[in-house]
DNA sequence: TAGTGGTCTAGACCACTTT
DNA sequence: AAGTGGTCTAGACCACTAT
């Protein structure tokens, strides 16, 4: 597809710090010219990008490099141990399963397997300053990750890992409140049940589902958090 | 704009019922001719419906009324009306409070006001066929909205409301989950207190800070959702 | 085979911002 | 006045789906 090659060739001014922050992005004559299309079909490439959170569109100036936070941080893909790292805290995990499971009938259809299909299972609490703030429960596609078992998910999150092997075309979320199961709240180290914010997330990439996680988080130590500004 | 008057007859086939779930929507071609533009214009309007999820598209087959999700997207600022209304359930606003008050330390430092001065404060319930689904506590600038308390908000959603006499260029939210108060379980008609999903929000318009709201959501009536793609 | 959505073209006019 | 993005037109070709 031209447009998208056009979005390609801007995404990766933008990927590599060539054009930061408010930088000014070809106009849609200029890469109407460039690419040897036509203005609709620049236009295009530049919209997808606006809407996105890429770029920012202003009538009659230009287009630009949006600032970075209004690529919003609720859309992020978010990696705890950064997240903690950043704000100057001890990250600690704890491993507490990782092993090869028989999908049950939830399991495969999330991912998209038949039942009963091997898959990776792993549960891990990360900590903040010793304290738990986040037991992840994730079941991971074998065919996706063959390695995922042999991983040191103390030194590298299952994030960043899985990320690094399949890049992510696509996620979804949930988020709910809810009262932990009686594992959940040892994981969690809560001597008695509190609310729970919990996420759960499957995420794709070109070769399918790569995995389904549940995210538990207690409501007294956690806030999920995010800003947003509409500039025209 | 042409493309809009398009999307605004389909949007109101799917909320009237008339088009449930699954039913075929007008085609490019037809709605071309029925509106008597060019094919690009009414396929704007069908793209940016599908772009929405509230229309799936499938090349060669054609274009139809998504299936309608119990979900709300946590991306975009929505309104809680409409989304009942789009899953074609009963919406209904109970007013419990909706008068002035004097702002607490608190109130203030998110409004951006002198603490004591007179803020409009209300309290409203969100029902989902018949079942309170949200409960809306609000402190609204009274400097931005000065009409707020002549409003009907059976009729009309404050954040409509808001939306209409300021127009929204910055929020910041925060989510977690809680239990809730004793006034909040009376809201909600909960016999016990449930975990409970808290949606904390502040929004600006270019005056300043418009509103502060605390939207509390039963964890057993609601959930969160969002989607993600990635295309190159 | 007819209809549909997906992509693209080469123009056009407008409102807006910048110089 | 020149350039920009926003909207729109009237065609075109393609891949896909349904019949």
């Amino acid at each position: 597809m031209k447009f998208s090659k056009i979005k390609q060739h801007i995404y990766s001014k933008i990927a590599s710090g060539e054009w930061p922050e408010n930088h000014p992005v070809s106009s849609e004559n200029a890469l109407a010219i460039q690419f040897k299309v036509s203005r609709m079909t620049a236009r295009r490439a530049l919209q997808e990008l606006a809407d996105e959170g890429l770029v920012i569109r202003s009538k009659g100036s230009g287009t630009y490099v949006a600032p970075l936070k209004s690529q919003t941080s609720f859309m992020a893909i978010r990696n705890i141990a950064d997240e903690i790292r950043a704000r100057q805290h001890d990250y600690e995990a704890h491993v507490h399963v990782l092993r090869q499971v028989p999908a049950s009938l939830q399991v495969a259809e999330q991912l998209q397997v038949e039942p009963e299909t091997p898959v990776f299972y792993s549960v891990i609490t990360h900590l903040e300053n010793g304290l738990p703030v986040q037991v992840e429960e994730r079941y991971v596609n074998p065919a996706v990750a063959t390695d995922y078992l042999k991983q040191d998910f103390r030194q590298i999150t299952p994030h960043e890992y899985l990320s690094a092997v399949a890049p992510l075309t696509e996620a979804s979320h949930q988020i709910e409140a809810v009262t932990p199961s009686t594992h959940v709240c040892e994981w969690l180290e809560l001597a008695k049940p509190e609310p729970c914010l919990r996420i759960v997330r499957r995420t794709w990439s070109d070769a399918g589902v790569v995995t389904y996680a549940v995210l538990t988080h207690p409501g007294s130590r956690f806030v999920l958090g995010g800003h947003l500004t509409f500039k025209a």
